[in-house]
DNA sequence: GCTTTTCTAATGTCAGACTTTTAATTGTCT
DNA sequence: AGACAATTAAAAGTCTGACATTAGAAAAGC
């Protein structure tokens, strides 16, 4: 870990990266304290806000930490589910707002996903997951739940069936892609009848965890998917005509 | 987009994140250009080392690249697959490392989220794809094949299948996952016998897949990761008791 | 022995200057 | 007029040196 040749990069990243690989391959290791930035300035032979820039990198994806005072410094950050979660989170829903990937992918990908849960969900369940999940449907039921309310208990819901698994790994790459599905989802305003649908697939959802069968908690999750697109086909087609409708009317006047 | 009251962070770390709300929010699209390093300090009522310590932090995350000279400055990014896919794998990789997660646990998800493109592969995958995967279980029965070589032909196995699903949410969150687990994957050397038993499970999936017969791809690669679960069993327990006997040696000495 | 004060090493921030890059503009020649 | 070369200016990248703030450690006081 040491040289920066005359390359084709700022200083900043390639000092970064010199860290950054450092970290992977496990010559530094977690809670490990960094040399103070006026030595890695001398180290690199760059100046201290150089130091600093490439520090700030590697702040930004949460693998050091930095604290000020005496004995303080740049440490080796152990990343925790929480951390990775959020930054898989953030980077899942960039790349979906700036790509527009269709409606049908997405959802596609995503119940895709949630069904790779299943075997062990059924497996696994608790009476715990369960109840959250059937204390879910119940709020649904509501009438007067807003949009908002609607949504967050919509993601809780899943969420407890993913957890259902007991598979850390699984949940979370399953949460991060959840919830970077969920402004997609939000585009969709469910009206009632949608609701009611919904709740009902949900409930055969919670049934089948409850059977512990496999195989049906795959089916339902498919239908739910399915009706899902073809919630959001009708929506966007509704949105399509309003947007001819008023080309037209321009046209004629 | 304005104000950074006397809050207990960073001004870097606080300029930053009122950037990247902007941009994910909507308020700053694709391509639009910041205002320069100069007016940005005028504007936060900072220095400009500290707004350039807030950029590097944003195209840490790729959420923004700069670009010298005049009419340069500091765009934004449009996220590609691949820049999303590497920060994924970045994040996971450590994720994994630094949390010593059982090798059971990640296996079992790692092909748990690889069977969620089974049905779509049965239906979608191409002769294309088949003819990559039974070229990589070609390849694997080279005997002269190196580790390297194997795991390397192991991915791009690996990869084909998911592929072959044509959803590129499922191939951006599979081949993350996918690829986060390949170090640990290389802590379990193959032998000889194991290889040849991998193969013949590779040769159940491309057959599979072939068929197009979605139930066998699944329990094909149920199979895969209950081999690999034992294996890895098996070369762990191995190497504990390589452990236990040197220390036995100690005591005794 | 415990609390309080002081010390000090480290990050955080600033101001200002200089270097390098790069694209637009201007100027010149054919 | 069009193509090529020189000039210019804007912006990022870098450096120097300084000061502010913080927080742990050591020393002083009780």
């Amino acid at each position: 870990m040491k040289i920066d040749p005359t390359k084709n990069a700022d200083y900043s990243a390639q000092i970064a990266k010199a860290i950054r690989d450092a970290i992977i391959s496990g010559q530094l290791n977690v809670n490990d304290r960094l040399p103070s930035e006026a030595e890695l300035a001398e180290q690199f032979e760059v100046s201290r806000p150089t130091v600093r820039e490439a520090l700030k990198r590697l702040a930004a994806q949460s693998l050091i930490r930095t604290q000020r005072g005496a004995f303080g410094g740049a440490f080796i950050n152990q990343i925790s589910y929480e951390e990775a979660h959020s930054q898989q989170i953030t980077t899942s829903t960039l790349l979906l707002s700036m790509n527009d990937v269709s409606f049908d992918v997405a959802c596609e990908a995503r119940f895709a996903l949630e069904r790779s849960c299943a075997p062990f969900a059924a497996q696994r369940r608790t009476a715990d997951q369960l109840a959250t999940m059937r204390a879910e449907i119940h709020r649904q039921t509501q009438p007067g739940l807003s949009d908002e309310g609607w949504c967050a208990s919509d993601v809780t819901f899943h969420r407890a069936l993913v957890e259902s698994a007991h598979n850390v790994i699984l949940s979370y790459q399953l949460a991060g892609a959840v919830e970077a599905m969920q402004p997609l989802m939000n585009m969709i305003t469910f009206t009632a009848r949608n609701r009611e649908k919904i709740i009902s697939l949900h409930t055969d959802i919670a049934d089948a965890l409850e059977q512990r069968n496999q195989q049906q908690i795959e089916h339902a999750l498919l239908a739910l998917s399915d009706y899902t697109k073809n919630l959001a086909d009708n929506v966007f087609a509704a949105k399509q005509k309003i947007k001819t409708d008023i080309d037209n009317q321009k046209a004629q006047s």
